[in-house]
RNA sequence: GCGGGGGUCGCCUAGCCUGGUCAAUGGCGCAGGGCUUAGGACCCUGUGGGGUAGUCCCUUCGUGGGUUCAAAUCCCACCCCCCGCACCA
């Protein structure tokens, strides 16, 4: 990338002001008596590569609030740490090895050497170690103030295994952890459940559960139809099997079943008991009957290649009346001659009422779409998806089937399970919702893992108790809020272990090791213990249960504590304190993404944990994601950009910073475009000069009713701004507080006519509020700003002071001004006049303000003469005789 | 399918909850003008159409209806776009 020059000077002030506060220690928070705390965090990224401008939007918008509560005087603890945990650290490090050109591509994007690559492919800690440096490195850079003492790993890190280990413990005591079975997208060959990120194909597809519908032969073999439509077994004309496929028999769970060979380890890993026993040719099916339950009738089985035989059971009924593969293959077979024999005296049976559709929807479909042979699969999957949902959502079941009758479908279809299950002729099969390819290139089944440890979210208790305090809680935006509720009603049990990956050995079962998501809820509270872990050089032995429960508790004595962990008494006192002092976490942000999942679990979890309200969580902030010039950022795109090389090449942190804060607020998307930075940065370099110019004296004018105007139009701003900061609508309040207050004092100079005829005083009030306003945004130039007018470092360490109210008169005279300049230019405009003007002003108020912007009238439209009289000044001139028109903040004009 | 968020004057965006002060905010872009010093990045003006010595009229806020003296804003229907749906960070 392109180093900037333009630029330079404003990344030689940045470098100058955080080292100026990396010597202060500004950033390092301890505990304050009698001062407000506020404690605020950010989610710990995932640390397989360096910040880029996806992760900058969220945790800029923290760190410019963290700025923002501490320029209102709170204590502001805000700390970061780094998450190792799960598998695509593991991940990285395989396609290292392998040799895989993307990824080493990446890595090196993000400013690794082929030796940092060399020793990724051998060393786990190392590629968790780099990424985290780059990370703390490029944060520095880019202005973050952050609290560094408390930064820590999980996954790879003793002490940290020993927090959540400790965490579980109190989870299953309180009866939060179960045991049981659950369905998993599941590949073969690697041996592990598939996720997302690990697919070729297949992404969002999720497993679904099929009926089995046991059909007999007369020996009472079974032959198990696999179907999402059970209740479409009042129209079965007959049974398919794929002709070419292998078939087998096999004893399943005790019976014996037909089946497709596809089927057999499907049916092992959904923990059937199954036995083959020999193959079956599907040949010698064809024209046999099977008899099919709950309508006692028989059915032949023909053939078809509509059948998949590596989907469900191979082993389909036949609904033509109501299933588009089913019409179709049904209509060939009609016209096969050695197979129509079969069909003598069979047609679709119009089972299903759907308004619209003829008695046979899946007929219909078929025609719509134009479909001409059952190989047409694109159109057949289109046709069956719209007769499925059309069907299940708004049709009824016809009078021919009586024990259905009348019926909605999705009834229907509760219904007849229950029957067949009454019957014995009901099991259930699971298959994926759609084709999924694992990254191996092996084709995905669904498993049902056995002995899987879940966090029982659907625990009715801890909902109800989580709802009840969401409703409590700060939600920005506040439309956020019914997201979190409708998440929390479908939150089920989630399993919270799996077998590979970095991370905590579950405690109960050394085999599984805890998943990400569930070892990252109340981690907060660790910033406090680490403090003490890196300064005392704590050993991860000595944080035993004992340990946790009495600093994050309260519970049990110190003297005991210190006996089991041989730790200081006044060490653990100190702790104990600290973590009174700075929970609850006042506000956590993050992206909208993770609504659904950890910023949900980080409320259920603190409420399961601690007991009292009094640590639970307050607000939660949740923003949009980041395109950049109005595309989605992706490694395909090649638009990822490392934050690095924004701040500190292409241009400067703060203008990283407020070009990317202020892009978006509330859910939207923020848009990253190179362009918008100049709209900041030119009126910053003016905002330099004005301050340079200040601080060397130049402006020597008196106060007069203009200074009044313009600090009363900053107390509207300074009120604007502080209520929409307050609710993270940074794009909102840098209108107010950066380009409005520009714009005003740019103003303020136009009509004193000339920086040396403005006053310093105001002049200084306006900059220094400037530099205050703006500061959670643009911290080092506000620094800059606020020393270069002699005040003392650091722009945050005085509280702002409150401006108090606007003053409704005053605003109108600046209204009255404003009004007044549109309404002369369009009169110039009009008259085509400009040499002469003439105001008449209702009283000495209004005669007033005009006469302190005679000059400036002047000078912009260019008169030779601006006179000023009052409306009763019976020696004015005034040949239109406007003067008896002027009004109280609205004077009369004429042109000559 | 279930759930959430949206569609505004070239582009992005504000307004909608609490109807009128809304031809509708700010930025970008574009056009015109200014500058003996805040100086190449600044300032001002214009940017739906029309009219007039100033606060006027017409047509606009996804589409179609409705409520109302009055709707971008409230109600109904429809169309379209984006996002999440879990073992995955």
């Amino acid at each position: 990338m392109e180093e900037s020059k333009e630029y330079a000077w404003l990344r030689e002030i940045e470098r100058k002001w955080q080292k100026k506060w990396e010597e202060a220690k500004v950033f390092e928070t301890d505990p304050v008596e009698n001062k407000p705390k506020f404690f605020i965090t950010f989610p710990y990224p995932y640390v397989n590569g360096a910040p880029h401008l996806g992760h900058t939007f969220s945790s800029m918008r923290v760190d410019s609030y963290a700025r923002f509560k501490r320029l209102l005087g709170f204590n502001v603890l805000f700390p970061q740490g780094f998450h190792a945990t799960g598998e695509p650290i593991l991940g990285v490090q395989e396609r290292l090895n392998k040799g895989d050109e993307i990824q080493i591509k990446t890595m090196k994007l993000y400013g690794a050497t082929d030796e940092d690559i060399e020793r990724f492919k051998k060393d786990v800690k190392y590629i968790v170690e780099f990424w985290i440096n780059r990370w703390i490195n490029d944060l520095k850079l880019a202005g973050f103030s952050i609290d560094w003492r408390r930064t820590f790993v999980t996954a790879i890190d003793d002490h940290y295994h020993r927090f959540v280990t400790w965490q579980y413990k109190k989870l299953k005591e309180k009866d939060y952890i179960k045991q049981g079975r659950h369905p998993v997208i599941w590949c073969p060959h690697c041996q592990s459940p598939t996720g997302d990120h690990d697919r070729l194909k297949g992404e969002g597809e999720t497993p679904v559960e099929f009926s089995i519908i046991k059909f007999r032969f007369n020996d009472s073999t079974v032959f198990p139809v696999a179907t999402l439509r059970p209740e479409t077994i009042v129209g079965v004309t007959n049974a398919w099997i794929n002709p070419n496929g292998k078939y087998v028999l096999a004893e399943v769970d005790g019976e014996k079943w037909v089946v497709s060979e596809d089927a057999i380890k499907k049916l092992e890993d959904q923990l059937k008991i199954v036995h083959v026993i020999k193959e079956v040719d599907p040949k010698s099916l064809i024209g046999k009957k099977v008899h099919v339950p709950l309508i006692e009738k028989d059915v032949p089985i023909l053939p078809s290649e509509i059948v998949d035989t590596d989907f469900g059971t191979g082993c389909v009924m036949s609904v033509p009346g109501h299933a588009p593969y089913d019409y179709i293959a049904f209509i060939e077979t009609k016209k096969d001659p050695e197979l129509s024999k079969y069909l003598e005296g069979i047609e679709p049976i119009s089972i299903i009422k759907l308004d619209g559709y003829s008695d046979l929807p899946a007929k219909d479909a078929i025609e719509k779409y134009g479909i001409k042979s059952s190989s047409e699969d694109e159109k057949l999957e289109d046709a069956t998806n719209e007769i499925y949902k059309k069907e299940f959502h708004v049709g009824v079941m016809k009078d021919n089937v009586l024990f259905l009758a009348g019926l909605k479908v999705s009834d229907a279809k509760e219904k007849v399970k229950e029957l067949l299950q009454e019957k014995k002729a009901h099991d259930t099969m699971w298959e994926t919702s759609g084709v999924v390819i694992c990254r191996c290139t092996t084709k995905c089944h669904v498993k049902i893992l056995e002995n899987q440890w879940f966090i029982d979210y659907s625990n009715l208790e801890w909902k109800a108790k989580v709802k009840k305090w969401m409703k409590k809680m700060k939600f920005y935006p506040e439309e956020i809020r019914k997201l979190f509720f409708d998440t929390v009603d479908w939150l089920k049990e989630k399993a919270c272990t799996r077998k590979t990956g970095l991370g905590t050995r579950f405690p109960f079962d050394k085999e599984w090791i805890i998943e990400p998501l569930s070892d990252s809820t109340i981690y907060m509270s660790y910033y406090i213990i680490q403090k003490y872990i890196a300064k005392h050089g704590i050993k991860a032995e000595q944080m035993t249960d004992e340990f946790f429960d009495y600093v994050l508790l309260g519970k049990g004595g110190v003297k005991e504590v210190v006996s089991k962990t041989g730790l200081d008494e006044s060490i653990l006192k100190e702790m104990r304190n600290e973590f009174e002092y700075f929970y609850p976490v006042d506000l956590r942000g993050s992206g909208k993404d993770l609504v659904q999942h950890h910023l949900t679990f980080f409320i259920y979890h603190h409420l399961a944990i601690w007991d009292n309200e009094k640590y639970w969580p307050r607000a939660i902030a949740v923003n949009g994601f980041v395109n950049v010039a109005g595309e989605k950022m992706s490694k395909s795109k090649g638009n990822i950009i490392p934050l690095r090389d924004l701040v500190t090449k292409k241009f400067s942190a703060d203008l990283v910073r407020i070009n990317i804060v202020t892009s978006a607020e509330d859910l939207d998307d923020a848009d990253w475009r190179d362009e918008n930075v100049n709209s900041f940065y030119s009126r910053m370099l003016n905002i330099y000069q004005i301050t340079k110019k200040v601080a060397e004296d130049v402006p020597k004018g008196e106060k007069t009713k203009i200074d009044d105007v313009i600090v009363n139009r900053l107390k509207k701003i300074y009120h604007d701004w502080l209520e929409h900061t307050e609710a993270l609508r940074f794009r909102s309040a840098a209108q107010r507080s950066f380009f409005e207050l520009y714009s005003t004092i740019s103003r303020y100079i136009e009509y004193k006519g000339g920086i040396e005829n403005a006053n310093k005083e105001t002049l200084k009030m306006l900059i220094e509020y400037f530099a205050k306003m703006n500061s959670p945004l643009i911290p080092h130039f506000t620094e800059e700003i606020w020393s270069m007018l002699g005040n003392k470092p650091f722009v945050f360490s005085e509280p702002i002071k409150n401006l108090g109210n606007v003053d409704k008169k005053t605003m109108m005279l600046e209204k009255m001004i404003d009004d007044l300049l549109s309404d002369v230019r369009k009169l110039i405009d009009l008259s085509r006049k400009n040499t002469k003007i003439y105001l008449y002003a209702f009283d000495d108020e209004d005669k007033k303000i005009l006469e302190e912007i005679q000059k400036y009238l002047a000078r912009t439209f260019g008169f030779k003469e601006v006179k000023i009289y009052h409306k009763d000044n019976k020696n004015a001139i005034d040949p239109m005789n406007k003067r008896q028109k002027a009004k109280k903040f609205k004077p009369a004009i004429y042109l000559e």
